[in-house]
DNA sequence: TACCGTCCTGAAAACCTTTTCGCCGAGCGC
DNA sequence: GCGCTCGGCGAAAAGGTTTTCAGGACGGTA
């Protein structure tokens, strides 16, 4: 005689075990346990009791088997190892994880066949839906075949105009900064950034240049100084531009690890940030950003946001026949101590 | 007259569907398309072709329901955020990515409500298996309640050593790091690190004491100097041992940014490193250690390895009976530029 | 007392696949 | 020509839940 209630050993307990134990037919059990209103008040304690008793949970996959809706959606990454991914899959996941919908994770590795091979797999579990997070802001090839169900881009858009993308808006983002040094009295304005290939360089300088342009300057050199993303090319940079522009007061960096570097030569050269130079970067990485000497201005991209927002909008989808637009989001600039007025 | 065959509208296709494009019963195109053995090749042949022609794909939730697995695994992260939960998720992902099995994410933030919330969720999606990734190294609570399903924690252990547990070797890392000093010739070395509350800390401390008096020697100081995990206290930490300890010929540093305040005061002091001061960091944090001037040396945990370490046991754990026990995997010495012999 | 309406409850179908088992026909040996 | 074997195929059940619909109990009214 075991305290355990009857529950069949080795199995999960289902909805017949609760019904049985509660002394009602399965078909009431669900229906307590479900909160529909054609059930006494006595009889649905009765079963919740029950089902409390045998910690029973429901078996979502036949629930799912019938309903037609399976409470899951594929989250599909170009790389996970990217910073840039992180923030958005957490933004995502959140959106999600409050209701009733659980996230699968897939990451192709940027390889085209490892993504078939994983919406696929994708589809035969029957996601309600599936967001593609890209790892640059570069539009990327839509997911081949006939996808089913609703699916939503962020990060890097769709080359499909007629898909769902939802992006950060970097030419604003380098408008933005640009008007903040501006703002901070600055005219000699240089821009270092990255790999012309990345159309957030293109984009962000675009946005610098047109901000320049509003207020009747130019960009220091004509053009942005194009490099990699790195360090070495911020420290390097720093010295040419100093050399060709001695009246620079400001510098726009297209990362924060260029920034970095840039910040580094710029004391090695005894100039005062922010007073004689104000220095500004993109991206906010808190690690290389919050740590510098002097800590980093930055614009930060809030790239959390973009993913519960992006989660949201595959949720609209879902639900309604009303499928939402293509979206962008705008940055924010973020204060620390390497801009100032001049002084 | 459509050229499309006659798949009915608005709906996935089913195994009914091909059985009847194909002009066979249900239980012959499910033989067919699983490569069961008892059905001629040319009745393969033609199931194959008209699942093809409806882009059929199985219903892994149905298939899921009778043979018990479901082919999913949860995988509970503490924190997104943090960077050392992504390279362990990366490599768990991809020991599964390459079967037949999908990952549920879930972040719980930390949070203990949260957590349960999705241990039921997942529970009730049937998944095989779970894996919990901690955030820090230091023992957390086992999961609450009883999972009726194999579970294998990483990074952080489970407090309760029943569990299967896939961890770093910190005590062998701290080895590691001075063993590698002292190959350079050094003697005078003194330890940096982040705070004493951390398990981590402790441990890298403990095996670099145990190496040194290996050696006959002991810590510069006697003890660890103990701070928090960024450069600051780093820029800080280099002027005290420096100041305190001027015959310092060597720094061991808990962590990457650590290492890099610390390069940055000995750069400021105009020390050589690595010649009269060398300095090796933990983590190899690559967008810290690479660029730093000059590049730094580091301990690389390997964390991708230990998360694919953990898939795998989670897997054998679901096929075989018996259960893994728990593993301890040790680091790797990242030469750069920032130890060599005295010189 | 007979009848009607209102609540509850339960039986059964549906969702899609896999697997077991029985059946049928063909081929082969005697 | 007859009986046996074997290969290939199909019918049916199972897996857990939701939903629909029919039916039963009971209270109230004529």
């Amino acid at each position: 005689m075991s305290t355990e209630p009857e529950v069949p050993a080795n199995r999960a307990p289902t909805l017949t075990d609760v019904a049985k134990l509660a002394g009602v037919s399965v078909a009431t059990a669900s229906k307590a346990i479900n909160g529909r209103d054609e059930v006494k008040a006595a009889t649905r304690a009765r079963v919740l009791k029950a089902a409390e008793l045998l910690s029973f949970a429901p078996n979502a996959l036949a629930r799912a088997l019938l309903g037609g809706r399976t409470g899951t959606v594929g989250l599909l990454t170009s790389d996970l190892e990217g910073r840039f991914s992180i923030p958005i899959l957490m933004g995502a996941e959140d959106a999600f994880g409050a209701g009733e919908v659980s996230v699968f994770l897939c990451d192709a590795r940027g390889d085209a066949i490892r993504e078939a091979y994983h919406v696929r797999a994708l589809l035969s579990r029957r996601v309600d839906g599936l967001i593609v997070v890209g790892s640059s802001t570069d539009p990327r090839p839509p997911l081949a075949g006939t996808i089913p169900v609703p699916v939503v881009y962020v990060y890097a858009p769709s080359a499909d105009p007629g898909d769902i993308s939802i992006t950060v808006d970097n030419v604003g983002g380098g408008r933005l900064a640009v008007d903040h040094l501006l703002a901070c009295g600055r005219r000699e304005i240089a821009h270092v950034t990255g790999e012309p290939g990345f159309a957030a360089a293109r984009d962000r300088a675009e946005g610098a240049a047109a901000a320049l342009a509003d207020a009747g300057l130019s960009m220091l050199g004509g053009k942005p100084y194009y490099g990699s993303w790195d360090e070495t090319w911020g420290r390097a940079a720093a010295h040419i531009v100093v050399e060709q522009h001695p009246e620079v007061d400001a510098i726009f960096c297209g990362s924060d690890q260029i920034a970095r570097g840039v910040l580094e030569t710029l004391r090695d050269l005894g100039r005062d940030v922010p007073h004689a130079i104000s220095v500004i970067g993109f991206d906010n990485w808190d690690a290389i950003a919050a740590h510098s000497r002097p800590r980093l201005t930055s614009i930060d991209m809030n790239l959390e946001r973009l993913g519960a927002v992006a989660g949201r909008r595959l949720f609209e989808a879902i639900a309604g026949a009303e499928p939402p637009s293509s979206e962008q989001y705008p940055g924010r600039v973020v204060m620390r101590d390497s801009t100032a007025p001049a002084g």
